[in-house]
DNA sequence: GCCAACGTTGGC
DNA sequence: GCCAACGTTGGC
C-alpha cells in the first residue's frame, strides 16, 4: 500500500464536493511527474490525503481513496473543457488520471502551520521550498504520524 | 495582490 | 541541447 496526497483547490473541488459525489476521476492534471504517478504507482486501495490548496488556511480536509486504475483522462479531448489539450488524441491521450473514492471529511482540519509544526514530518515532499506538485507521495511513517496529529 | 519557484516552450 | 521568456502554482 502506497500513500499520497492529492491537491484540489477548495474553492474549485472540495473535500464536500468529493463527499457528495462519492467517486471522481481526477481530471485536469496536466504536469508529467503527476501524471506518472497516477499511471504506474498508484493502486487500487491506496490511500490519499484530499489537501485544500489555495484555500485560507490550506491543510489536509479528508481522506480519499484509489477506486480505479488510470485510463485516458477524457477531459483532455474535450474542445469544451477547460483542461483541453490540443496535443491530445484517442490514439495519444496523454493524460491518464485514476478515480478516486470518498472516505472521510476530517473534523480536525490540519492545517500547512500546523503539518510544518510538526518536525517529523520536516522530509514531506510538501513542505519541502517551492513544491508545487499536485499529487505526492507520502511516506508510511509521515501517513501515520499526520493520522496521529488528526486524532 | 505579490512574488518565488517551477515547468514548458521555442528560437537558436 | 541550451537557455531566456513565459505561464502557472500556491503560500503569504
Amino acid at each position: 500500500m502506497n500513500y499520497w496526497i492529492i491537491k484540489s483547490e477548495a474553492e474549485t473541488y472540495s473535500i464536500d464536493q468529493m463527499k457528495k459525489d462519492t467517486r471522481t476521476w481526477w481530471t485536469g492534471v496536466r504536469n508529467y511527474q503527476a501524471r506518472n504517478f497516477m499511471m504506474n504507482e498508484m493502486k487500487l486501495g491506496d490511500l490519499c490525503f484530499f489537501y485544500h490548496s489555495n484555500a485560507e488556511p490550506p491543510g489536509i480536509a479528508g481522506l480519499v481513496k484509489v477506486c480505479a486504475p488510470a485510463t485516458p483522462d477524457e477531459s483532455a479531448l474535450d474542445k469544451k473543457s477547460e483542461y483541453h489539450d490540443p496535443k491530445a488524441t484517442h490514439e495519444k491521450p496523454i493524460w491518464h488520471c485514476v478515480q478516486v473514492e470518498f472516505v472521510e471529511k476530517y473534523a480536525n482540519f490540519l492545517s500547512l502551520a500546523n503539518l510544518r509544526s510538526n518536525v517529523k514530518l520536516s522530509k514531506m515532499v510538501l513542505l519541502q521550498k517551492g513544491s508545487r506538485l499536485s499529487i505526492q507521495p507520502v511516506s508510511s511513517a509521515e501517513f501515520s504520524e499526520i493520522i496521529k496529529m488528526i486524532g
